[in-house]
DNA sequence: AGAATAGTGTCTTTCAGACATTATGTT
DNA sequence: AACATAATGTCTGAAAGACACTATTCT
């Protein structure tokens, strides 16, 4: 079959991956954006993303830019399909139909300054969306917030913001970041204690700091999570 | 890069729509697929779907394809985006990237039979999981189910399923099609009354048939649902 | 001892699920 | 009257939310 433009009969187009990738800094919800270097939109922030090779997967681009522009590597977090965005004229230079995805991870000590020449940086999920954003890529930012506070009700997907151990505190804190919302953290602790396979104790305990000592817990199997924890 | 049109560095890819479009007929959750007339996979049933135009957006490819392959007009379906599916070798022709999306409406008298000379028919979704579809179309109805399953849940989206006006029986027939279990009519019916916006009492009742006449509802314009309607 | 954090227990309210009962039409 | 379906009511158990209380460390 041919891949050349003249002779077949459906029109083409670039596909894009953007990322929206997310961690909990210091108790603040945070995702990585990118400042552009050339036009358009140069000196805006953006998100990190490119356009697809011709032989790999769409995965496999998202997490080679992830490698490229972010500096995280494929075991660093969880990548997610997000929603595919495809106006005719979200990138002013041509039709550009871009496949978004959610990354969500642990928050890393140096985890910005990719290979690009871009500047990267972590925001405030809060003061991203009220910054003037690359193309679409407000709307992209917003869809990816929402989608990673509705998973947090019914999956185990909190885990993913955190390193290997991890106490209940440390697991509620995440929540807290996301939601905006404090929570009561004795009916937070009987909640996830409960939920089947949700946390794994490992025996060991934090020696960090005042007060109690705290279990130290890994991810369980579990990826739904019932009941849910819900936000008010 | 070497896949490029000559004139940009950008490699192209054709950008199709397919269709999950789901109904209720006679009880049966049910799923409208198409006779693939031409190779590849001539023969076989697949998803209505095309080519999206260079100048028209994703949602806009997805309503025309419904309209053409389909007979369904845009006042008459529910849209929602719902996965992209981009490998490298799903079209044994060329790379091809699908934007799928979810249509749901109340059963049409005639919806099968498009304008196109394949033959169009709704198969009982059971049915066309165990049948070998065209493409990654197994696949994208999986998926696409999995939507409707799980949003029935936490959304009124049971109501698209279902004409202007309708009993909370038949509301409630929704569900059991949809996620293949009875429920208890008199918890339902306590529910679904409960939760505000859901239901609008026309004020009008059912002439048809023998018991009692049911109240007629229409559609609230609530989206969510709360308490979430739970399967087991 | 006092402070700080971890974790458990108790009480009340809400809601799901099972099922009995009443309501209102047709034949 | 008998029947069929719609709609409401009652009871029980599970779980959420508020909050009191106990446990275990450090200074």
């Amino acid at each position: 079959m041919s891949l050349s433009c003249d002779r077949d009969d459906y029109p083409r187009f670039a596909v894009a991956v953007d990322l929206v990738v997310l961690t909990v800094r210091e108790g603040v919800f945070s995702v990585l954006l990118i400042e552009r270097g050339v036009e358009p939109f140069a000196g805006t922030w953006a998100l990190p993303g490119g356009f697809t090779h011709p032989e790999e997967s769409l995965e496999d681009a998202a997490y080679r830019e992830l490698t490229e522009e972010a500096g995280v590597g494929r075991g660093q977090v969880v990548l997610e399909q997000l929603r595919t965005y495809g106006d005719p004229h979200r990138d002013p230079r041509m039709r550009v139909v871009s496949v978004a995805w959610v990354a969500l991870g642990a928050d890393q000590p140096d985890a910005t300054s990719g290979g690009d020449a871009a500047r990267a940086a972590w925001w405030p999920v809060d003061e991203a969306l009220e910054m003037e954003l690359a193309f679409d890529h407000h709307r992209i930012v917003e869809d990816g917030v929402e989608r990673a506070r509705a998973k947090l009700e019914y999956t185990t997907l909190a885990t993913a913001f955190l390193p290997g151990q991890f106490t209940v505190a440390e697991l509620r804190g995440v929540y807290e970041a996301i939601w905006g919302t404090p929570l009561d953290a004795s009916n937070f602790h009987r909640k996830v204690s409960a939920a089947a396979s949700f946390l794994i104790d490992t025996g060991e305990r934090t020696a960090r700091g005042i007060g109690r000592p705290a279990r130290l817990y890994r991810a369980g199997t579990a990826v739904g999570l019932h009941p849910p924890v819900l936000r008010r």
